[in-house]
DNA sequence: TAGATTGTTAATCGATTAACAATC
DNA sequence: TAGATTGTTAATCGATTAACAATC
């Protein structure tokens, strides 16, 4: 039976995989939970607790292979099989995640972009093409794209979502400042740029209030 | 006493900000929490709940006044006092936020960005100015900076990291994909892509062991 | 063996949801 | 008044942490 992991700590496993991959290789190293921990801001039996659903575990008085880890990590995660993805949206926003090279060691690889605007499309300086975006349903079922990232203004996400779903891109990655509708099977994850902002904000108008 | 809000709850307040601001412009607007709820896929408790912890509250039978909410929620989150912020790294990403124009909604100001790649610095497209990182710290405490923006790659954050704190900024926004530590004084928050691709990632694999 | 470290079960904490009272 | 909607207290749910047993 696979083991149940919650949402946060599936969020934190590529922060532990991160890490890991950060340190000098060494086939025989080992990794206690406090070590692992205290390196990234979490309690041991946190990390004990995350690195329990994943990996067949450490050895009393050793601690964790960080080989075998990385293995695990990568394997739970999915990051061993690659995913194609399309983007939408090739704004700026768009162009710097086209040509971010790190998305690779997440198994995501960008295979098109589209653009509403055709002088945007054509070749980009990533070296992906961009296409107008009235060949992107038939493009994304051609190819079985799974993954759609959506770096469009709000007003035409949903629109832009929509012909994604129509596709059969089962995975959105929203990066546009608004709310989308999906259907079920489909995830969603919403980039969500403003709520991040509104802990720094909340935080400098409180210290304000206490100190004026 | 000022109500408490759970950090959830803090996070989803730009989105109900967003969705109010997009409807028609009326003074004597009113939405009541069900419809709320709706547009943005929350439960009405959950809107009434949020909404509890920011405004004086709405009428039974009547709903809430989308102006006020709007005035409610910004003054809450201190959107009505500007913060300035300074960004370090001026990739692709950096510049895409340097011109990001939404920005000025949320009140961050980004007044100027700094690159240790002399080739860099200038005037940017944004129109904003990239200055040599070693004018950072000075720069900082001189405008009285509150904010600092971290694009750089995950190598040299740490460092950019120290010197914003040294400058004397209190909020540190972390695009690189790696852990930093700061003083506790100091709130940092991660914008975690990598967290965010493990859900999708996740998701796309168990639905390939449920039909391979 | 003793001590360090893992792994799990139980307790706590925080966030969401349900139930219900209050009010226009 | 009756019904719709708000607001709050209590119950549930999920995630983290504490306590402790297992093991090398």
């Amino acid at each position: 039976m696979p083991k149940t992991i919650s949402v946060q700590a599936l969020q934190r496993l590529p922060t532990y995989l991160n890490y890991l991959k950060s340190l000098p290789l060494d086939k025989d190293a080992k990794i206690s939970a406090r070590a692992l921990g205290n390196a990234l801001g979490y309690g041991e039996i946190q990390v004990r607790k995350d690195l329990s659903a994943v990996s067949d575990g450490g050895k009393p008085k050793v601690g964790y292979c960080t080989a075998e880890l990385i293995r695990d990590i990568e394997i739970f995660l999915g990051y061993d099989d690659v995913n194609d993805a399309v983007l939408v949206g090739a704004g700026k926003l768009g162009k710097a995640l086209m040509s971010y090279e790190g998305f690779k060691t997440y198994g995501l690889n960008i295979v098109a972009a589209f653009d509403s605007d055709l002088a945007k499309c054509g070749t980009d300086e990533s070296g992906k093409q961009v296409f107008p975006i009235d060949k992107m349903e038939n493009l994304c079922k051609r190819l079985k794209v799974r993954i759609g990232i959506i770096t469009v203004p709000a007003s035409s996400a949903q629109q832009v979502c929509d012909i994604l779903v129509e596709g059969g891109v089962e995975a959105i990655w929203n990066f546009a400042p608004t709310h989308l509708s999906v259907p079920e099977e489909v995830v969603l994850k919403n980039e969500n740029m403003a709520a991040s902002l509104a802990i720094l904000s909340k935080h400098l108008s409180e210290k304000d209030w206490n100190c004026p």
